[in-house]
DNA sequence: TATCTTCGCTCTATCGTTTTAGCTAACATT
DNA sequence: AATGTTAGCTAAAACGATAGAGCGAAGATA
């Protein structure tokens, strides 16, 4: 059984696929068709079930209504919970979304990015993976409507919805060298990430303005895709006689979940061997028997202001749109891992 | 910068648009273009930064390449794996996702189906809710391929691909009265899925295999929208004196993850306060500090035999595809919960 | 009665592709 | 020299909707 399309309707009506066409999309008064009509297009068209062809409509209007999301992974928690409000969001303003995980790898980003444009999504939320500025860049080009979100370049100018990383992980370390810690260790991403960087750098800073020794030893980092292996070892050097440290700061909701896991089958008590802070809070950490000390991130606003911000773009068309840099505020739950 | 299309490039080249779109489709060598032709133009669509606008392309041709996904929550991890299976099984053959959450709402489900629909989708992978049997008929009616996943009706001919629930339930509950247990108690969903339905059946039915009371104070349910503050409720109930549970059987992921939670928070010891097994093994439970026993599902696999088949439904076209039913098994992680 | 408005609708072009059919020039055949 | 083939391309009609211009009849105005 084919769609029924605009024809058909028309042609069991004796009337113009124009008419139909208006009525349909609520233009019947401003257009003058008379009410009888109005009626018996309305109720003929519930009757055989008309559905609007998008890829008719899209072509011809140029809107897709469709919102490409590039993220990670989508299966990592923290992207769900964000696509998750975004598609919320989408769905009150008459938009879905398509996704794809880049895997933090910028070909892949690039093929998707290119790949929703030639799909004529009427915009991008991105959480760019690092080496990716000329995808952004040439998306700014294109006039392509985009929002960053999670990630940015400190060096372009585009609209983004991100958490203020630097200050959280800044006061969650100033909270650690407070609690009496003295070898604060970090793991990170080495992966080239602006908002990762931006994290340690809080970290550094915190414990350079209290007068803490910065020691390489104890900053650590793990790439995305070996993360399962380099981890096990950075952590038992870090707890070695040698390393010493007396906490760890995780700066990503990955690196916790899999460095819990890992402080879990050593058996170590937290925090009395080791005390734990980290960036996120997972839903995980709720069955962890510590309550972990965490930076929360407002997933939730995250999700919400980007596809507000990507909407305005939208809608703006081509006037120009000055792009609003929004940074959120994180909050610091404090939890008995330290 | 308006997109480049074929006219743009056959203008530049003095050649017909037909031509243009035959060597871009690779069909240059039947058509017999030539190849000094041929050269030219892959030059010049690369130069051009041609970008094949799928509206148009997906309105000429039928296909949108796009595939719809409709689960209950994507931000459940479960969910969200799952979607991140087909997608990259998706990517491999050429097709996207698009995605929407049901929230377990009937409703919702029905407008996300129909404006994937709308949207010329190729093909749906559905995780249908309760009483969304009238919409799947609907489609089959439509003759819009699609696979159900994780759920299905069993008094629907669909293609499914879902897991042994009832076997699953069956051997974990065998397990757990082999072990000792005597109280044993389940708490699952009062959602009317069939699939949830099987894994009570399942725990019954080795309660009365091996000569257990099934005593209903021991079955419970939550409903997906009164979690929270059911779950908590049941729980005590469940620890009570009067009651008396010495093992509880969780029977999905989020039900577990919220359950140990509590726990948790109860300060209860596992399994010496209370035994527990599991339907799911959410990354979540490697948390936990005592290895919960549970049911693994192949997620991986569920998610692409779904899409195998579906797309296999997709490219038969109008001829009869004969339905496959797949039935995967589950794994048990016996841990020491129990 | 002739002209002007308004009403209620229709005609036609268009969006960027794909697809079918066909056209022209060059060459081969008899 | 007339005819048939083939190579190499093009023209035109879709796909299903939207948008702008237009058109005939009825009522209003002079």
């Amino acid at each position: 059984m084919a769609q029924v399309k605009l024809s058909d309707i028309a042609k069991e009506l004796n009337v113009s696929v124009t008419l139909v066409s208006l009525v349909l999309r609520g233009k019947a008064k401003e257009n003058r068709i008379s009410d009888k009509i109005s009626k018996e297009v309305l109720k003929k068209a519930k009757e055989m079930g008309y559905q609007p062809n998008q890829m008719a409509r899209g072509l011809r209007t140029g809107k897709s209504h469709i919102i490409g999301l590039v993220v990670a992974d989508i299966s990592n928690p923290f992207f769900g919970k964000i696509a998750r409000q975004l598609e919320n969001e989408a769905w009150d303003n008459g938009y879905q979304l398509m996704f794809g995980s880049s895997d933090e790898n910028p070909e892949k980003s690039q093929r998707l990015i290119q790949s929703f444009v030639g799909r004529s999504v009427d915009g991008l939320i991105i959480a760019p993976t690092a080496d990716s500025k000329e995808q952004i860049e040439r998306l700014q080009q294109q006039k392509v409507p985009f929002v960053l979100i999670d990630r940015y370049f400190n060096d372009l100018k585009t609209p983004n919805v991100v958490v203020d990383n630097f200050d959280s992980s800044y006061e969650v370390t100033k909270l650690l060298i407070q609690k009496g810690y003295r070898r604060i260790a970090a793991i990170s991403y080495s992966s080239g990430l602006q908002h990762i960087d931006d994290r340690v750098e809080g970290y550094k800073k915190a414990l350079e303005d209290y007068s803490q020794d910065i020691d390489p030893q104890l900053m650590r980092a793990v790439t995305p895709e070996n993360i399962d292996t380099d981890l096990q070892g950075i952590i038992s050097e870090l707890l070695s006689d040698d390393v010493n440290a007396d906490a760890i700061f995780f700066a990503t909701n990955i690196i916790g979940i899999k460095g819990l896991k890992i402080l879990n089958k050593m058996n170590k008590k937290i925090p009395e061997d080791i005390a734990i802070a980290s960036f996120d809070n997972p839903e995980s950490y709720a069955l962890f028997p510590t309550s972990i000390t965490c930076i929360e991130q407002p997933i939730e606003e995250i999700g919400k202001k980007a596809l507000q911000e990507l909407l305005k773009q939208i809608n703006k068309g081509k006037e120009k749109t000055e792009t609003k840099d929004y940074v959120l505020k994180t909050k610091l739950l404090v939890g008995n891992s330290i």
